[in-house]
DNA sequence: TGCCCGATTAACT
DNA sequence: GTTAATCGGGCAA
């Protein structure tokens, strides 16, 4: 089990590979996104509020949160208990219940299913009700499942997708062989 | 109380 | 490449 008490920055890569198990289906994230504390283009930024607070819980908890009123988005709380940090969930490729995820996401397309933040959640049927979830145990609706082998896969890093703050920071982490991803990294 | 806008997606041209 | 869909948080008044 690796530390999730750590930043952002050093949690997301480690993330990649790993699975996310949902009712039906479970996916293997291959893109991932930072968000610290500092960060202005975080949630957490301005303090605690009543959407965010999952993020200031302790760590390995789901943070779920709609974005532009239509997409949900997954996030895994991390770093220091209570600081605000989190790993946002870009992209999984389908490894179970294929069948049910293009089900939920009405479409066919094996690289549609999970190959963008709001797609994942519609694809494992992650919803508002499991804000709060913790992801590290078994039993949770959704859960996590660390890799067994370490991955092998080279890992890039970019700039963060769809913020306009603090776009500087190479925050984006994903497997680069992955056909999986959210857009590709330039 | 009201207004503006976003860690997006899909359907357009 | 462009744009509509749609709603709750954050900030101004």
């Amino acid at each position: 089990m690796i530390d999730l008490c750590r930043p952002a920055v050093e949690v997301a890569p480690d993330l990649l590979g790993w699975q996310i198990a949902a009712v039906g289906a479970a996916g293997r994230i291959v893109e991932v996104e930072a968000y610290e504390p500092d960060d202005p283009a975080s949630h957490s930024f301005r303090g605690p509020t009543k959407r965010n607070d999952v993020m200031f819980g302790p760590p390995g908890r789901l943070y779920v949160y709609l974005i532009y009123g239509i997409h949900l988005c997954a996030n895994v709380v991390v770093g220091s208990p209570g600081r605000g940090s989190a790993v946002l969930i870009r992209a999984i490729e389908p490894v179970a219940g294929e069948s049910v995820m293009a089900d939920r996401r009405g479409i066919e397309r094996p690289t549609s299913l999970g190959s963008g933040p709001g797609k994942l959640c519609q694809a494992l049927g992650i919803t508002m009700a499991h804000n709060g979830l913790d992801l590290l145990n078994a039993n949770s609706a959704v859960h996590l499942i660390e890799p067994t082998v370490a991955t092998s896969s080279p890992i890039v890093a970019g700039p963060r997708i769809g913020i306009t703050k603090a776009t500087d920071r190479p925050w984006r982490f994903g497997l680069v062989e992955s056909k999986h991803l959210s857009r590709r990294f330039v």
